[in-house]
RNA sequence: GCCUCCGUAGCUCAAUUGGCAGAGCAGUUGACUCUUAAUCAAUUGGUUGUAGGUUCGAGUCCUACCGGGGGCACCA
């Protein structure tokens, strides 16, 4: 912390201290707002509509924007809530001299409560007549640059609050993906699924390829890993009867961050009984639309220079025809793990030296035929040995009834006809466990208690995993997931916090 | 982990070839009784991310480190 910091710290300090001084405490407990800023102005606009007189006073909270002072007698100013803004109009002699005072010892960035009634101003604008002022928070640090707001995106994404509080662009951003959440549930419970909480801290992180986080429980002296996916819990509950259950909660993968990766993250999973892959497709396309429209009004949404339309239905495409269409490969042709290697150095895609076959088509998906899955599509029937945990395919056994939804050039969630027999999927973690040992460490690891479940029997069922940030991407037309996350994780920095003090 | 770009006042940004570190906002002082990023006048504020080095002279060039962006790797 610098000298220059600590006058403006100091100076404000020395207000609170006069506002004491002035018998006004700076931090009280309580505020006694009667409308918000939206609501302030609402009210007013339905007493001009002859609803009721225009005389009454209104109490409105919130956070003081700069001032404009007129002299030693007028100030104007707006106050900001998580509602919108209203203008206020500070007049000496309707204030009174203690009031003023008061007034004369905030700032920008404080907190207040406003109590008068409404009128407009000579411009139109409707305004609170300030008859009573009280202090709700003393700000001491100053806020950012009241028109660029923050733009280092070191400090946006450290101390998100100031973004939020400069940018209402921000803040609605953060409110839409509440909502998005919210018209998820109302989607869901709507089809009579219940949503459920199955654990974090796990003692085999399954049900995804990915590396886990640990940690360590001490009362049981055992070692836990934090889930990288609902998945299996969710299933045990098939086997248990409760035919439709979701679950939205964080998952948690010790991996690296760029633009569309954040090592937690938030997903839905769903899971349907008596239902296949092609059942949870229909509700996926009509989950997004019905998002779209509630949220937005639209199921065609901005997507950077152009739009994507999220009207269902979505097209469907096999991975295999995708492969042809994009990369000009036909998998049928190239079942040899060798063989494909010499096509993919002929095409100069990299080919991890650890991967399996199943891997290999998938680095050739990724690098060839992602970037141009940018309006909403379904590609359908993997190779199941990327799919240790879906149905194989009845007329051909070396695929799995397994899509994912791709919309501006990513996947958005993972679906699948869920595999329901014990004896298959104990011959999946085999596999595995194989793959593991050359080298692959995100190989799913033998799970017995898995098992031990399927065994028990589980009904045939759809089960659907959905990112969340990624969908609010999409949504909400933003580049990179962390304008979609609150608190992006970034590298620690003990000792060189920006504004602790 | 590797490559690359960036880091200047509380915030947003300047600074020519290596030649006196500057502006706007915020703050402070003054003027102004209907303003809208109020306006006008004056003014405080800097170890240029950190530590070294080259040079008569470094914000600028070099090295290392810290932090961030982008790319690669990793990530179905």
């Amino acid at each position: 912390m610098n000298e220059r910091s600590d006058d403006l710290f100091e100076q404000r300090r020395a207000k609170a201290e006069r506002l004491r001084a002035l018998g006004a405490d700076p931090y009280p407990i309580r505020a006694h707002g009667t409308h918000t800023a939206a609501q302030a102005l609402a009210l007013f606009a339905r007493r001009e509509a002859g609803e009721a007189d225009t005389g009454a006073t209104v109490s409105v909270c919130g956070r003081l924007r700069p001032l404009r002072i007129m002299g030693k007698k007028v100030i104007f100013a707006h106050l900001e809530d998580s509602t919108g803004e209203i203008q206020v109009y500070f007049k000496r002699d309707v204030l009174g001299e203690s009031g003023w005072a008061v007034l004369e010892q905030l700032e920008y960035g404080d907190f207040i409560e406003v109590r008068g009634p409404l009128f407009r101003t000579k411009t139109g604008e409707i305004t609170i007549e300030a008859h009573a002022l009280t202090v709700l928070a003393k700000a001491l640090r100053p806020p950012p640059e009241k028109w660029h707001g923050i733009s280092d995106v070191e400090l946006k994404f450290r101390q998100r609050y100031l973004d939020l509080l400069s940018s209402a662009e921000t803040r609605l951003r953060f409110q839409r993906r509440s909502q998005i959440i919210s018209a998820i549930r109302r989607f869901m419970d709507g089809r009579g699924f219940i949503e459920v909480e199955t654990p974090v801290l796990q003692s085999e992180a399954g049900g995804a390829a990915a590396r886990p986080f640990t940690t360590y429980f001490n009362a049981l002296d055992e070692q836990r890993y934090l889930r990288i996916s609902l998945e299996l819990h969710l299933k045990r509950l098939l086997v248990g009867g409760l035919d439709r259950v979701y679950e939205i909660g964080r998952i948690f993968r010790n991996e690296g961050v760029d633009a569309l990766h954040n090592p937690e993250f938030t997903m839905m999973e769903s899971y349907q009984a008596y239902a296949d892959y092609l059942d949870v497709a229909a509700m996926v396309e009509q989950l997004v639309a019905t998002i779209a429209h509630d949220v937005l009004g639209s199921t065609v949404v901005p997507h950077g220079e152009t739009t994507l339309d999220l009207t269902p239905p979505w097209r469907r495409v096999t991975m295999r025809n995708a492969l042809i269409e994009h990369a000009g490969l036909d998998f049928e042709d190239y079942r040899d793990e060798a063989r494909l290697r010499g096509w993919m150095a002929e095409q100069r895609i990299h080919a991890a030296p650890e991967a399996g076959w199943g891997k290999l088509i998938d680095e050739v998906f990724s690098e060839r035929v992602q970037p141009h899955l940018q309006q909403p599509v379904f590609v359908m029937d993997y190779p199941v040995e990327l799919s240790p945990l879906a149905k194989r395919k009845p007329d051909d056994p070396g695929l799995v009834e397994r899509f994912e939804p791709f919309v501006g050039g990513f996947e958005i969630g993972n679906a699948y006809s869920e595999l329901n027999d014990p004896i298959d999927q104990r011959e999946r973690f085999v596999a595995q466990l194989a793959a593991r040992n050359r080298g692959d460490d995100e190989a799913e690891l033998m799970d017995e208690d898995f098992l031990t479940a399927l065994e028990h029997g589980m009904p045939p069922a759809g089960g659907l995993g959905i990112g969340i940030d990624r969908l609010v991407m999409i949504l909400l037309n933003e580049p990179t997931i962390r304008e979609v996350l609150l608190f992006p994780q970034l590298r620690g920095r003990a000792s060189q916090r920006p504004h602790d003090a």
